[in-house]
DNA sequence: GCCAACGTTGGC
DNA sequence: GCCAACGTTGGC
């Protein structure tokens, strides 16, 4: 199993609304490197769901429920979607400012290529930010 | 509101 | 194919 992190403002398309759908297709990707990462991911990957914007924290943990398929929402069949469901929140949400003072944490690609929206995350991150989070799956 | 980082576009 | 100009993202 692989461990991803997706980044999304919450005004557009918050955690909670994740929840209360039980899911959602992650559309709307229109960045090669970001595409080749949601291509690569497999069904029941961990993913990390990351609040950017105003409140820049990792709020929950989702899970791939469909690979990737055409992106409907976009004009050409370059671009590609996958469906996440929710798992569970975070007991406590971990925000960037931890991240960038934590050894483990400081090297995600979260920090070194902000403009990122879908990234891998190794196992020992995923293991520290659940730690941080208070939460286990 | 500003700016750094980065991606895209278009002229040459 | 290069690069300047421009647009976007996201943190501060």
């Amino acid at each position: 199993m692989q461990y991803w992190l997706v980044k999304q403002e919450p005004g557009e398309y918050p955690w909670t609304r994740l929840v209360r759908e039980n899911g959602t297709a992650w559309t709307g990707v229109r960045n090669y490197q970001a595409r080749n990462y949601l291509r690569a991911m497999r069904k029941g990957d961990r993913v990390l769901f990351y609040h950017s914007g105003k409140e820049r924290a990792v709020v929950g943990i989702a899970r791939v429920r469909q690979e990737a398929y055409p992106d409907p929402t976009a004009d050409s069949p370059d671009w590609i979607a996958v469906d996440l469901e929710p798992l569970r929140p975070l007991t406590q949400p971990v925000p960037l400012a931890q991240i960038k003072k934590d050894p483990v944490l400081r090297d995600m690609l979260l920090v070194r290529q902000a403009r990122l929206s879908v990234m891998p995350v190794t196992p020992a991150q995923w293991r520290r930010i659940l730690e941080l989070g208070q939460t286990e799956l």
